[in-house]
Parts: C-alpha cells; structure tokens; sequence
DNA sequence: CTTTTCTTTTGATCTGCATCAAAGCAGACC
DNA sequence: GGTCTGCTTTGATGCAGATCAAAAGAAAAG
C-alpha cells in the first residue's frame, strides 16, 4: 500500500507505518504525533507463530513494520484459503469490532506497530485525518479482494501463478523504490502450499505450473525461493489481465 | 448491511439508506441533515442497464434505495466474475478515487440515492460521523468480500450453491424484518447465469446444482424463480460454513 | 393465438486440476 | 559426517465441473 508522498519519516522504527506517517503529515498537528506515540508499542512474533486466532479477541490495531503476515479461513475439514496478505506498511486490524473472523499467522519473522483500540478510535474521532486514511487503505484493500475473486473465480492454474509471481514482483519493487521494468530478481515469500492456500489450488499443481512456466523460459529459478523475471510483459501475458498497466496496489 | 439501532428513518423515500440514516443519528446535528438534503439527488435505472462501466469517472457516492445491482469484472476473453452484489442500504463509491474499477449494472430496476462527490468529501472531513460510518459499511464490505474468497477457492459447486441460497434468504429475510429461522420463502433475484458469475460456475452447473437440492428436499421451487426452504439448518448443512450462527452480513 | 426470443433444463463427452503415492533435496541438529 | 524432518518435484489415475449440443419452457411481441 502506497504511502503517501507529502508525508515524511521520522524514524526507521517504524519507517512505512501508515498510521504514523499521517500523524506527522505536514497537514497536520503535532499533537497528533505526541498522542499516536502514547498509545503506539511494538511486538514481534516468530516465523510460523500466529498472531491471532479467527473468534479471538484483538485488543490492538496494528501495521506491519517487518515481516510478511496471513490472513487465512478455514473450514471445518481442514480446506484453508487465503484471505489476505500482508506486506510492510499493511494495516491489520478492525475499529468498533473486537473480535477477527479469520487467522493472522506470520510467515517470516514479523514486527508489528500496535496501538491499543480503544485509545486509538478516541483518536480517529478528534482527529478526522486518521480515519480518512483508514477509509483510504480499507477502499484499497477492497478493490485488491475484489481483482483477488476474479482470479479465484475465473482463472486458470497458469493464470493463477502468474498473476501472484507478477504481484509479488510488484510489491517488492514498490518497497524497494525500485520502477517497474526490466529485469526483476527477488525471493518468494512463501512456500508451495501457502501459494496454493493463495490461488485455491493444491501444492502439487502450483509446482507443475512453476516448473512449466521455467522450462516456458518465463521465470528463472535459483533454490526454489529465488526467482528471476526477464522479461515481465511476458509474464504479464501469462496473467490474463488487461496488461494497460492501470493495475491497483 | 445492517442499520444502527440508534438511527431513525425520517422518510418513506429514503428508509434505508445508511448515509441519510446516519445524518439524521440521535447524537449528530440538525446542520448535517440540512447539508446532505442539499447534495442528494435521485437516479432511476431499467432492469439490465449499465450503471458505470469499469473505468469511468463516477461523479458521485450513492446507496441503493430500491432494486438490485452487481459489481462484475470482465475478461478480455469474455469470462465474467460478479465481485459485488448490491442490495437496498448497500453503498456503491469511493470518496477520494474519480474512476471505478469495474460494472455496475443493474440487475432489476433500480432506484440509487446519489451524493455529489466533491461536497460529500467536504462534509466527511468536517463531520466525522458520516466517515466513520463509511469506514464501518467498507469494513463489512470487506468481511462479506474475505468469506466470498473462500467459497470462490475452496468450495463444491453444491456448497457454493447452498452458500449464496442461503445469503439471499437470509438478506431478504433481514430487509423484511423476519426472523432468521422457520420457513423461508423468497424470489431468487438472479438469473441462472447471474448466479454463475457470482460463483465462478457455469450456468449449466448451476441449473444441476439447484434440480440436485430440489429433489434432495433442500429447497422447493415455483417456476424458477420462487424458492421455499422448508428447512433452513438442513440447507446450512450443505453449505460448508461453521454453522454456530455467528455471520456476518 | 402465434411467433420470436430468452431462459432453463438435460444429455453426452472432454479436460484441468485434484488425489494418491513415492522419490528427490536441502537445511537443522546431533 | 550422518540422520532427521520438512519442503518440493514428479508420476499415475480419477473425477468434478466445463464444454458442446439440443430440446423444453416461459415470457415478450406481433
């Protein structure tokens, strides 16, 4: 999620935190700054350990620091889909509900800003910038669920694991600074199972489709994390988008 | 989407539209009311008529006030997934973005209660409560579009089925103030193709899928558009969900 | 009432992905 | 080094749902 450009840092702590990069916008107070630090701490939480549990209470809000999260549903017999994931300077967290409907897991080592709710929904009240903000990444998060069911409902198994490498590449390359052309090299976050957990496949058919799209010479694999993209249009052509390159998030 | 407790209808034009409702809050002021009254028109649509198309300006904010809508997204090869489906109270728009991301279309004649963009920004930033709102609908929104992603992923076509039956009655059931138990009758609003494009099916899968659940005493049908449900539970069954009550929308 | 057009059902066949099974690989730990 | 343990690939087979095709209803139009 893109931060926006008339706000600046303050420290590396928490450099991408959405919530506190409004709160130092040069629009607003720097009261606002004072009152978001009172409330803000940090917690860390391993590779593999979850963060919440889908019926649990979540007394915080929070924005990724460091670290990659899921957010993931369950069924009954075990079936698991990913709902949604979550990047550094994602947001995670629901104002005037207390309890999630689905499990936060980390994938790698995760850092998380927090700020307690209560005091934080007191916040958005006197202080309108907050949850315009909010409003803003909720809308954005929206549409990203949105482009995710067409892949869910309407995709192929290629389709699939094309979009989410070329989604992948993306984001990474916005963290980094990095413009969107050329020559992309960058680790998978995740592992076979949780791409399929991702796509709605099996992590059977995910491996097939990544070492078909190898052998089509559309990525190069170094390990099985390391990934490399010659030529992304041709990815993008893989995707099943209109590649016109109007693409959110 | 649900309607405060604390929120009375001041007019039979408007019952159910959330934003007006909100305006008109116990705890908010009489100037706001004054504010929107002045900003919102009316917009009427034929049954089958586009409302924006993907990629359009959208120059307002609007509620439903009668009839139905869809959010769909297209292919370039003609696939179609349904992202969204609009019901009277829902909230179709996005302060702060110009264009929108994909159809609006209108399912049955449709009334839509709509707000000039540009001063409804205005009135969001000087009254908190109308944003806050907002942030609230976005976030159900949300919710409704994370558990749409696990039928799209991870259910049978029976299950999906089940699934968006059991949404229709029970939103139906909420717009007429019944009580979500006992014998429900109700007209499905979408045709077999329309319900395809809801859940990543094909029309003719649909078509077995509802003859399967009629002859398994899950559902009676009148014609092909009235459908009773003698056992409400016994159709949860079929729909995969944890059926302990507790949903959402 | 008849004709046209759209929607829905039903049937036959095909195929993409799931499932089941086993082998290859790489990092962690002793 | 060797042995685990968890991840990934590859193979063989099966099936749910897609596709192709046509008939049967239902609603709209003349």
């Amino acid at each position: 999620m893109a931060v926006h450009q008339d706000l600046r840092a303050t420290n590396v702590d928490c450099a991408d935190c959405p919530i506190r990069h409004r709160a130092v916008c040069a629009r607003c107070e720097t009261e606002e700054l004072a009152r978001l630090e009172q409330i803000k701490y940090y917690r860390s939480f391993q590779a593999g350990q979850p963060v919440v549990w889908s019926g649990d209470r979540m007394e915080y809000v929070a924005s990724v620091v460091s670290g990659i999260a899921t957010l993931t549903q369950t069924m009954e017999d075990g079936r698991r889909q990913m709902v949604g994931l979550l990047l550094p300077s994602d947001f995670v967290g629901r104002p005037g509900r207390d309890s999630v409907a689905y499990d936060v897991t980390a994938v790698t080592d995760l850092v998380m800003c927090c700020f307690r709710k209560k005091p934080f929904e007191e916040l958005m009240l006197s202080t309108p910038h907050v949850g315009q903000r909010l409003l803003e990444m909720t809308l954005d998060e929206l549409d990203a669920a949105r482009e995710w069911m067409l892949l869910l409902g309407r995709k192929t198994a290629r389709e699939k694991i094309s979009s989410l490498i070329a989604i992948i590449a993306r984001r990474d390359a916005s963290l980094r600074q990095r413009k969107v052309s050329g020559r992309f090299v960058f680790d998978l976050p995740l592992t076979r199972e949780e791409m399929a957990d991702y796509l709605g496949l099996t992590l059977e058919t995910v491996s097939r489709q990544i070492t078909a799209l190898k052998k089509d010479g559309l990525i190069e694999l170094e390990g099985n994390r390391n990934v490399t993209i010659p030529d992304f249009d041709a990815l993008l052509d893989q995707t099943g988008d209109d590649n016109d390159g109007g693409f959110l998030v």
